[in-house]
RNA sequence: GGACCCGUAGCUCAGCUGGAUAGAGCGCUGCCCUCCGAAGGCAGAGGUCGUACGUUCGAAUCGUAUCGGGUCCGCCA
């Protein structure tokens, strides 16, 4: 249960029982209303911000309202104190046993602690990675991939019903580069000498396609016309790559449900019915773009094109469609696409895409609007880059030399889990540094080894508790019936439930903002309120959780202790994160 | 030339969709500890939130302009 939004329900029904009685005008509009915690702890558990905001529609001062408000405020059960602070602000306090009683709810539910109900009956379709099959995956593919999966986790917590989706870049010029490609290892693996010209793949893992299509076929190809071998080529490479990234996703923990190939979708005339529907909508008309400015306009020629107004939608130009060759544009597929997945149940779309498509974005959404009657929306998360680094040196990369960092490198060498807590410890529009040294560090200032220990710390109490006494049960349900919450009384611990007790609204604000990076920034704050408690028992020993002599207290520290470690593994779950019950060395 | 993103402590970054005295880690300064319940702990200094206007009870947050850095810019995907 969100503590805050149960206030934020009582405060309307105030709020209404004064319109009736005619202390404040009907009809107020309340969508400025909030209840949530003050910056400042010293002002109080909650505060709301009502009297400031209906000030001028109720035509009355701030402080007047407040007085109002505060009066029955004061009537509710669970509040100890309430006090008008600043220009109008409503300050309450609630009682402590309020607070402990959260303990109780953590325990009993378990890491579903923090689910939430806000996107009931709303489906999302989160699409990400998406790489093009030419090649494997490499470390920059790695951000969009966990900022995607954990968004679509926490979107699933918050009560969103969410598709994880992958398009599949299968159609195009690429891939037939790629099948042309995959032809001449194809020959290299029976026997010839071949040169990779410039413009093909030249990765080495072509190699193995090659030769694995050589298995499969023998030599049958070696004669045969291009306009034969290269859709079996193509689609023999794509598949194989294909299988790769699967594979290396699903060792990231990375997984996508539903891959939508651009062929198929192509094939089954999707593209020419959305472009019809522009079409009906007068959208679509034939034109001639002004060369972009600035750039050097090199063989630039005006053409009349098949345009969408994209203009019309907010776009700065409008966009074509059609290739001059009569082919679709990869713009026009990915309309048909975006129209596919809002036709397949969902309204709300989000796109991880990587810097590189910062320009893409608003002749999306426009076309987004345009294609699904206004009725569908489109949320781009762009990730910007990421800065690898060994010891502070850049990681050096060439493409041309092929000495690129695959995804499957990073992984093998410092583990799955630390790559997903690393790339969500910013916000996805802010570059990134990862520092192979840095994020395996056992100190302070790496989050994921600080939160992981704040987990295993919790486990090492829990465990010690029951080597001292083998016949205690702490299965959460039992310290839940048998813990005296009452005898948490210090301020660390009630401040420690306090943090625990803001976690439905960490994952309710988080969700409704597609910014799964809070999450890992709140366990972090968490993980230190609990080792700042940890550290009390160094020199304060009536802190320690396990006092022999305080077998009552003891239970109710033990539950307290639970309930952290619940929370965080609650998290961790949403970034996808293995939580760890001991460190090794 | 244009679009988008970023600009917050010396450094790396948060800042709950407009709230009260702007936070964390590292670094720096000072004190304490050497406990074994494994990262030492505690305290302190350090900011006109790039700049200038504007919106309003109230702006790091919204708008406009401007400066600096990044990504990108017609038939590539």
């Amino acid at each position: 249960m969100n503590l805050f939004n149960e206030f934020a329900k009582d405060l309307r029904v105030i709020l209404d029982d004064l319109a009736t009685g005619g202390d404040l005008p009907a009809g107020l509009d309340l969508s400025k209303v909030t209840v949530e915690p003050p910056r400042d702890p010293s002002h109080g558990d909650l505060s709301t911000n009502s009297a400031l905001v209906l000030s001028k529609q109720a035509g009355r001062k701030p402080r007047d309202i407040a007085e109002l408000l505060a009066a029955r405020l004061r009537a509710l059960p669970d509040v100890t104190s309430v006090e008008i602070a600043g220009p109008g602000f409503v300050n309450l306090r609630l009682s402590d046993d309020t607070w402990r009683e959260r303990v109780g709810d953590i325990l009993v539910a378990g890491v579903t602690y923090g689910n939430g109900s806000i996107g009931a009956g709303i489906a999302v379709n989160v699409e990400y990675v998406s790489a093009n099959p030419t090649g494997p995956l490499h470390a920059a593919h790695a951000r969009g991939a966990v900022v995607g999966d954990a968004l679509a986790s926490l979107l699933e917590k918050a009560g969103y019903t969410v598709t994880r989706e992958y398009y599949i870049n299968d159609a195009g010029a690429q891939v037939e580069v790629l099948g042309r490609s995959t032809y001449l290892r194809y020959r290299e693996a029976l026997g010839e000498t071949v040169e990779i010209p410039a413009g093909m793949y030249p990765g080495e893992y072509l190699k193995d396609v090659g030769a694995a299509l050589a298995e499969r076929d023998g030599a049958k190809w070696l004669d045969a016309s291009e306009a034969d071998w290269l859709p079996v080529t193509r689609d023999f490479a794509i598949e194989q790559i294909l299988a790769g990234i699967k594979q290396d996703l699903a060792d990231l923990g990375v997984r996508n449900q539903v891959f939508s190939s651009e062929r198929a979708l192509i094939a089954s005339g999707a593209v020419e019915d959305a472009y019809q529907s522009l079409v009906e909508q007068d959208l679509i008309y034939t034109g001639v773009l002004e060369p972009p400015k600035g750039k050097k306009p090199d063989h630039w020629e005006p053409r009349p094109q098949t345009l969408f107004r994209a203009t019309q939608f907010g776009d700065d130009v409008d966009r074509p469609l059609k290739k001059s060759d009569g082919s679709w544009t990869y713009f026009a597929n990915d309309i048909a696409y975006h129209l596919d997945k809002y036709r397949r149940g969902s309204s709300v779309l989000i796109d991880v895409l990587g810097a590189d498509h910062g320009g893409y974005v608003k002749r999306m959404q426009a076309a987004t609007t345009a294609v699904t009657g206004g009725q569908g929306s489109l949320d781009a998360k762009i990730c910007q880059l990421v800065h690898l680094l060994q010891n502070g040196e850049p990681v050096k990369m060439s493409k041309r030399a092929g000495t690129f960092v695959t995804l499957r490198d990073v992984i093998d060498q410092v583990g799955r889990d630390v790559v997903r807590f690393i790339m969500l410890t910013r916000r996805n529009d802010q570059t990134l540094e990862f520092d192979f040294a840095k994020v395996t560090e056992q100190s302070k200032d790496n989050p994921v080894f600080y939160v992981q220990y704040a987990h295993a710390r919790c486990c090492s109490v829990l465990r010690h508790a029951q080597d001292a006494d083998p016949a205690r049960s702490l299965a959460p349900e039992d310290l839940a019936a048998t813990a005296v919450l009452a005898r948490l009384s210090s301020p660390e611990e009630l401040e420690l439930i306090k943090l625990m007790a803001s976690w439905p609204r960490v994952v309710e604000s988080a969700a409704q903002a597609h910014e799964a990076h809070r999450i890992a920034f709140y366990l972090y704050d968490l993980a230190g309120a609990f080792h700042g408690l940890w550290n009390k028992g160094k020199d304060d020993t009536t802190m320690r959780f396990l006092l022999d002599e305080d077998p009552e207290l003891t239970t109710a520290r033990l539950a307290l202790v639970k309930a952290v470690s619940i929370v965080i593994a609650s998290g961790l779950d949403v970034m996808g994160v293995e939580p760890v019950e001991e460190l090794r060395g």
